[in-house]
This record gives C-alpha cells, sequence and structure tokens, in this order.
DNA sequence: CACATTATAACGAACGTTCGATTTATGGTG
DNA sequence: CACCATAAATCGAACGTTCGTTATAATGTG
C-alpha cells in the first residue's frame, strides 16, 4: 500500500500506479510461463491481477505489448553472464560458475525452461530483438572461455569448442527440462544444486580435459 | 489418388476416406507442431488440408480430438527403443544406438523437440496416458542399460543412472533445441548426423567409463 | 437409395480492443 | 484556505471479430 514518490494517484485498489504496472508483469509471467501467449486471456489475466481490463491496453499498448514486456525483463538476465567470464579464474573455474548460474537461473525463470517452445519461439520471430542476442550472447561467451581452455592446454585440442558448449549447457537443462515433462517436482533445496552441479561437472570435465 | 480396400467412396477431390482422414492428420501434426494447439484455427486447419471444415467433427470429434489422434501417433514412435534394449550388445554400443536413435527421432519428429513446452505440457496433463508412458518409458529403460553397465564395471560405480541419462539425453537434445532457438537451419545430411554422434560420444563416454 | 463430402450458415462463447464516464491528485487563482 | 480547471489513472460496458461446433441442403459416387 505504500506510495511511490513519483505517483500522487492513489486508487480504491490502494494500488497505486507503479504497484498495478508491477502486479499485471508479474502475473503476466506467471500465466504465460505456465501456458503460452495463446493460452491466456487479458481478461483472465487482468481479473488474477485484480486490475481492470483495459489497463493492459493503457500500459502496455495491448496484450502483444505486455508479452513482450515480459520477455524483456526475463532475458535482460542473460548479461550477468558477462560477469563470469570477466574474472581470472581458470577456464574449468568459469565453466562450473556458468553452470552454477544456469542452475540458479532456470530455478527462478520457467522462461528459460520454456524459450524453446511454438509459444515462445514464435516470440524469437516477433521479438528477435530480446530473445536472439540473448541467447548468442551466452553462447559467445561459453565458446571463447573454452577456446581459451583449449589454448592454455587445459582442455583437449581436438574439442569443437560451439558443440561442447551445446553438450555441457545441455546437461544442466535436459534436467530441468524432463523433470518438467515427467510431471515431478523440481526440488528446490540448495543442497540438490550442489549435488547436480557437482555431478555434471564430474562427466563433464572427465570428456574436455586434455 | 489410390484408393484403399475398405473404401468404396472416391469425393470429387480424388481423395477417399482414408486419404481424407490422412490428410488432416498430416496437416495438423505440422501446423500444431508449428504453433501449437491455440495457436492454429480448425477454418485454417482444414482450409489448409483442402477438406472441410465440418470434417474435423466428424472423424476426431472436434478440435482437441485431432490434437490427440496427433499426440498419440507421434508419441508411439517412443515404443521402438525397446528393440535397443534387446539386443545383445555392450552398454557402450546400446548408448550409441540410443543416440542414434533420438537424432533421427529429433530430425523427423518436431513433437519431441517441443513437447516440453508450455503448449504440449498441457497435453501432458491433458492426456497423460498418450505422454507420460513415452516419455516414463524410455527413461526407464535407458536407467537399465547404464545400470548394467555400472554392474558389469564398464561404467564407474560412482555414477547415478538416472542423472547420468538425462546428461546423455541432453547434450543430444540440447543441440536441436538452440538450434532452433537460434533460428539457424538444421543441416539434415547424415554426415553432420554421424559427426555429431561421434563427437557426443567421444565426449560421453571419457565421462563414464570405468 | 445409402453414403461421403461439400459449402454455407448460424450459434453462443470468448477474444482483444476501444471508448466514454468516473475518480483522484495537482496547480493555479482568488 | 477554498475553489476550480485540468490531466492522469482507472473502470466497466460495448464493439466487432474470431473461435469451435452444429445443422442443413446440395452434390457426387457406388
Amino acid at each position: 500500500m505504500s506510495r511511490y514518490l513519483n505517483s500522487y494517484y492513489v486508487n480504491k485498489n490502494g494500488m497505486d500506479k507503479n504497484e498495478l504496472r508491477n502486479k499485471l508483469i508479474s502475473t503476466a509471467t506467471r500465466l504465460f510461463a505456465e501456458r503460452g501467449l495463446n493460452g491466456v486471456s487479458i481478461r483472465e489475466l487482468s481479473k488474477s491481477a485484480g486490475v481492470s481490463i483495459s489497463m493492459i491496453s493503457y500500459y502496455f499498448g495491448g496484450k502483444e505489448g505486455l508479452y513482450s514486456s515480459v520477455l524483456q525483463e526475463q532475458f535482460s538476465s542473460f548479461e550477468q553472464i558477462d560477469d563470469i567470464n570477466k574474472t581470472d579464474s581458470e577456464a574449468l573455474a568459469k565453466i562450473e560458475a556458468y553452470i552454477r548460474w544456469i542452475i540458479v537461473r532456470h530455478r527462478n525463470n520457467p522462461y528459460l525452461l520454456r524459450f524453446y517452445t511454438s509459444e515462445l519461439t514464435n516470440p524469437t520471430q516477433f521479438f528477435p530483438s530480446i530473445v536472439q542476442p540473448a541467447i548468442g550472447n551466452v553462447i559467445q561467451i561459453l565458446v571463447q572461455i573454452i577456446e581459451d581452455g583449449i589454448a592454455k592446454n587445459q582442455f583437449r585440442k581436438d574439442l569443437n569448442p560451439v558443440d561442447t558448449v551445446l553438450a555441457m549447457a545441455g546437461m544442466v537443462n535436459y534436467y530441468f527440462l524432463s523433470t518438467l515433462a515427467t510431471q515431478e517436482l523440481i526440488n528446490h533445496s540448495p543442497e540438490r544444486d550442489q549435488e547436480l552441479i557437482r555431478h555434471y561437472m564430474d562427466i563433464f570435465t572427465k570428456g574436455i580435459l586434455s
């Protein structure tokens, strides 16, 4: 119920302008992740957010605009991977940091689990400016890490960097994907995360070390 | 334009009863894979198949019935993996056979690339009898292959079979998923497939052999 | 005639968008 | 301080479109 400095209007809902906007974004994030763009009507969405339906057009220019905003917010987190590459660590440590990063991201972000989908690869066509640079950026950085490791004789010389990156990311991703597909609950404990990271790193490093 | 034995009627379209049904299934398979259940209207679908809209209700009892038939057909192919396990090969050879199988399946079957999605995990809820046994069966068989390999001292004793299966499948899957996400074309050549299989097996076996 | 299929129309429901009315906070004016 | 005009924020109803389904009459085939 708190007010924002740049807002002078408080509605009978008790939400001010920014609260209302955020409520729409967070509700849309959850619902679109669960059922896709076409799987959610703005009537249900606005009702679930406790807000009038017209607010979606008012603030986001319509349903697609809201969807675009959600994607923008979700994929902006990809930029954080730059930090991993800037450290002085060895290539292997960087890779472990990346695996840790992608696991945490997947835990909190259903869009990373689902952005391959028909509903969400359409956005890569409709909103290529949001999704493609994010993915491309991650792949590029990881390829560079692998290439560094090869150059410093830490990794096998015959590795194909791009395929290796995809293999590595795949090991982590697929665990979550299959967990979803088989309808099992994702166990959120940090201990299980640690166990996973250790396990994947173990398999992976034996395959790439020189 | 060939006739089927159990059909005596040939329409002015030149399609007989079974051809019409198959045309609907194949068109629906393509369109649903591209855009999901909610992304395609039966008006567009029937038009694209060159068939009257009423035929969908007539033959499949409606849109969901058609979708269910498509899923059924797609996931029935999962049973083929049983054959791999029945051979006398070593565990490693079985795994290579599985990787080959999943690559070929993914090439021909967009549903295997997309069944994790919001559009298609909904079907795992709405049609659990179709999707879940198929996936569960594959995982179960592969876990057994790994366990056999461990028991025969071919693989490391400390491997977690389930996680190892997911890691292995992930390496292959992720290649296709990221290929989709980054909008690159999937290169269909058998040579590229061979190269991929060799590459993944190379990384993977170094990680699991005892 | 029986059957398969078409084209068409109609249905109610749901969709995303638009619009006029209302509520609220603000700043100017006396 | 009281008043008022204004602009921003919000609402709910209404609009036109599309959806999946169903019914119907007409047409072609065996």
